[in-house]
DNA sequence: TTAACGTTACGATACGTAACGTAATATAAC
DNA sequence: GTTATATTACGTTACGTATCGTAACGTTAA
């Protein structure tokens, strides 16, 4: 009896080692936080990591890539916590939470990647794709659920208002003007959201 | 009669070519706008600018800062408008022309320089002072015109006020979620600064 | 047999600097 | 005033280094 549509084409060969990878973007990671985007090269990955530069090459195409990967691992789209009980806490819990990774050492990291981003296309698409969508798509989802429960009015242009929310703070992140504090999300919430009228 | 304290020390030894600066400034823009910061090489300079390498290095100390001097040399902060009668007019032509420059070309320069600064710390410092505390000292002056002539609610917090703007444009020009348009700063307006009540 | 991984090596690009010669300008000497 | 001399700008050439990306080949694990 033949297999007519596999739908795993059964790997041949010596399978990678999972390790190699993990100890890849671990490297990568730790890194990237330390020195920035520029101290993530090949060849200092390959020796943290213990693995060699060629192997590097057979996952990702160029330093950048590998970053990138590492971050998108380990920094998802910041989570509503689960306890408050109204929509609206949770969205001030979930930005609450942004506003933290930004001002700890991970928001450096979010900084190289959009920094990364301005000049490798493909590592935009996934930055944006992996990072701001999800971002975008998490808060978009609570303040709807804060509408639906007429906890704020609606605003007239839902995009314009993630853009409202989002803009000062990666502006922040990224022009070093001001912190990054959950009393500047606050702020910004009693500003760009109408409290219920 | 002897000058006692001349004001100008005399230059002594052949003086710069203002060409050398000037070819060397215009190469780096015009690579800075094509291909991005990591285009503007010293190499690719010198050669654009048929200047020799130690030349422009004793001029600057690498490749960035020409980068940020030629980027600060064309892009000043955007002006207001003279002709508009009414401060409100003026801040509403100040940020279209900011939002053009976004759109155009020089977008992607900005774009680079604020990718360039989270790498470099000379860099970020004169990025922040000479590009974004210039813009901001300018809309801000315009604000505080139009809240003397009671042309708009004095807002809560100046400082927000203008991350409330900024950030949005900077926001989508770095990550390219959507356009930056005439129309888009006018929602910003209206959604930030509270109309005459 | 197939593919993962290491080792070694190579050419290419860009870096930053040094050394030296020449050109252009000031100041001082005559 | 003309001439010497110091001083600086700039080009040319060269050097050593870092990192890149890739190729070749052997070894190891399935």
């Amino acid at each position: 009896m033949s297999r007519q549509a596999p739908s795993q084409p059964a790997p041949r060969g010596r399978p990678r080692d999972p390790r190699t990878r993990a100890a890849i973007l671990a490297a990568a990671r730790a890194l990237l936080e330390r020195g920035g985007l520029t101290s993530v090269t090949i060849e200092a990955i390959a020796q943290k990591a213990e693995v060699s530069r060629p192997t590097i090459y057979r996952y990702w195409p160029n330093a950048p890539a590998v970053a990138m990967a590492a971050f998108l691992e380990t920094t998802g789209a910041a989570e509503a916590a689960k306890s408050p009980r109204t929509p609206l806490a949770a969205l001030r819990a979930q930005l609450h939470a942004l506003a933290d990774a930004f001002a700890a050492p991970a928001g450096r990291s979010v900084a190289a990647m959009v920094a990364a981003a301005q000049s490798e296309t493909e590592l935009a698409k996934a930055f944006r794709n992996e990072f701001i969508a999800r971002n975008r798509d998490a808060t978009r989802a609570l303040l709807e659920r804060c509408i639906a429960d007429k906890a704020i009015a609606p605003p007239e242009d839902m995009e314009l208002s993630l853009d409202l929310i989002f803009g000062p703070l990666f502006y922040r992140l990224l022009m070093g003007h001001a912190p990054i504090t959950r009393g500047f999300v606050d702020q910004l919430l009693a500003a760009v959201i109408p409290a219920r009228d």
